[in-house]
DNA sequence: CCCTGATTCGC
DNA sequence: GCGAATCAGG
């Protein structure tokens, strides 16, 4: 395979989208992972910048590696053109209400994964709640067909309702949820103060 | 072990 | 230019 004009493009769509060089890699098919951050570099918009680029910390770095061999300093990229995608934006207010409970899950599931307990009233980390209605705005959106073992299996919405899927970002290695949903999903109950020490 | 992107370097 | 191997991290 060949980085044709269509598969460049469809790779720095999917890179500015978000998405992982694999999740990239494995779209286009006949490349590795490697394949595209290799490309994504050559075409020099490898970091995921658009205008919430912090530039922090970027004097210098404590580099104390061996390197035998002449050492080329990489030339600073031009700036990229922020090709403005005008996608969706069907949502524009997202709703704070926790997830609601899943009806007869526990015969639906097909992968037999079990979905832990919906923290209902609890008092979760605020920050974790925060971050969980911002990424699911980014939310795949699946249904429950959809889902698989790398799917955050993270119902949104009210089952009794139309507008009702599941998160379906990439999930955190070995959890059923993605990073943020495992934030607020597997929250350590303790409420209390109590810090063993 | 799963994954991520970053870099190098022979091709 | 390409990408496997490798590196460095989560």
């Amino acid at each position: 395979m060949s980085w044709t004009d269509e598969r460049v493009e469809l790779l720095k769509k999917m890179w500015g989208e978000g998405q992982s060089a694999s999740q990239i890699a494995k779209e286009l098919g006949g490349v590795t992972r490697n394949a595209v951050i290799g490309k994504v570099h050559r075409l020099g918009l490898s970091n995921r910048a658009g205008g919430a680029a912090p530039a922090a910390a970027a004097a210098d770095k404590p580099e104390a590696k061996p390197k035998p061999e002449t050492k080329v300093k990489p030339a600073p990229k031009p700036a990229p053109k922020p090709e403005v995608e005008p996608e969706d934006q069907p949502e524009p207010v997202v709703e704070v209400r926790a997830p609601a409970p899943l009806p007869a899950r526990k015969a639906i599931i097909p992968a037999g994964q079990p979905l832990p307990p919906q923290p209902s009233a609890n008092e979760i980390d605020p920050a974790a709640l925060a971050k969980v209605s911002e990424i699911e705005k980014k939310a795949k959106k699946l249904t429950l067909m959809e889902l698989t073992e790398k799917t955050c299996k993270w119902p949104v919405g009210d089952p009794a309702t139309p507008d009702f899927w599941f998160c379906g970002l990439p999930v955190q290695q070995g959890k059923p949820y993605c990073e943020a949903h495992v934030g607020v999903a597997f929250q350590p109950m303790s409420s209390r103060r109590d810090r063993r020490r």
